[in-house]
DNA sequence: CCGCTTCCGATAGTTAGACTATCCACTCGG
DNA sequence: CCGAGTGGATAGTCTAACTATCGGAAGCGG
């Protein structure tokens, strides 16, 4: 990685400055190559600009215990940037459904985040395209999210100090995403061969017919 | 949408041209419209580039009757870009635990799968950030990957005629891969306050305690 | 302790991607 | 017939993310 790289990091913030020993010269730690680290994963692996980079390393040094709040700015910094019309009867129709999905399965999130509105964005901009199998999907899409989540959550949550769960949530974030997206690809090969009917995978013992 | 922008993507090769009626006069139909909006779907929605996109529509015209060419291309021009160093040792014990992934359940996938990197480029890369978990946590991943995988699957091909198909392969991927990853959002909230132990969901009916 | 290398911080320049603006010849609608 | 609008071509703009250079002050080997 280039020097000019890190000092513009340095710059933009996404580095803590080092420990200045002299009027040219400073002192860097572990954890700047950590933090270092953590910054091109969430550029290289978590696709986020450098601006939304320097608001998560913010997020992370501020409400030290609050992994909610972090865990918000985490994903609006990853979340692709896209505003439908809000105002449309499609859009409020796309909003009731999941709220309805919210209360059905009794989930803790409150009537006001914006996460829901994101929700609704995709319903309806995929509905505007003709994709009105989301909407028959959702609930699948919901339990997969659901049980992701649990785990995810446990996982952060077995971490033994609060400051390396707060890193979990950031990292968990960008990497459960990269690791499913991948992992769903995979899936979909072995679907398309399965469902299309494609000579069926190796059994236990190939020799015996049927 | 301003027309210089349209004229842009025509120049680029994301829309056909149009039927040229004289000189300077050409026909657009319905088609066009169609193929804009999926056009910015794949940019706004699925964040893919302009470069991105033009290979998708392209692989769309081209291999009509092949889902799975066509689903690479898309995934592809999705997924972003990073690449570890894959000689290490660490790479190809990561590679190693995910053809095992693949053997154990039987998927129906091509050991040369370019995608199988990718799932170990993440898996690496998280774990010379320290984030182990991801390992343990595989087969929950892919246990939510084989669902989604095996509902979006069945829903292109619930679809009537190729076409359709097709299109449906690129704009599931896209729209299903950011619904889920808005969902998994709001998952992660309620699972946070259920499992710190917040405030319990409202019940049938609140007023009978226990 | 001399000189070469390296480093800090600051300023300025570069590159790629995605638009956006202008021009010109033509043509359609009123 | 005339003014707004269109298609194609060319050139310009704007932003994000780097990258290069500069001046001065350490550090370090001999």
């Amino acid at each position: 990685m280039p020097i000019p790289t890190i000092k513009y990091y340095l710059r933009e913030g996404l580095l803590p400055p080092g420990a200045a020993t002299a009027a040219n010269q400073a002192d860097y730690g572990d954890e700047h190559l950590r933090r270092l680290l953590l910054v091109r994963a969430l550029i290289d692996v978590g696709g986020v600009s450098v601006a939304g980079a320097r608001d998560v390393v913010a997020a992370l040094g501020a409400h030290a215990g609050d992994p909610l709040e972090l865990l918000g700015t985490a994903q609006s910094a990853i979340a692709p940037r896209h505003r439908p019309d809000r105002e449309t009867p499609d859009w409020q129709a796309a909003r009731k459904r999941v709220l309805a999905l919210i209360v059905e399965r009794g989930w803790l999130v409150h009537p006001d985040s914006p996460e829901i509105d994101l929700v609704a964005d995709t319903l309806t901009t995929g509905g505007s395209l003709g994709v009105e199998e989301l909407l028959a999907n959702l609930d699948s899409y919901a339990d997969s999210a659901a049980s992701i989540a649990a785990v995810e959550v446990g996982t952060v949550l077995a971490r033994p100090d609060p400051a390396s769960q707060m890193e979990l949530v950031v990292l968990g974030t960008v990497f459960g995403e990269a690791l499913f997206s991948a992992l769903r690809l995979l899936a979909h090969q072995h679907e398309s061969a399965r469902q299309l009917g494609v000579i069926e995978p190796p059994q236990e013992n190939p020799r015996i017919p049927q």
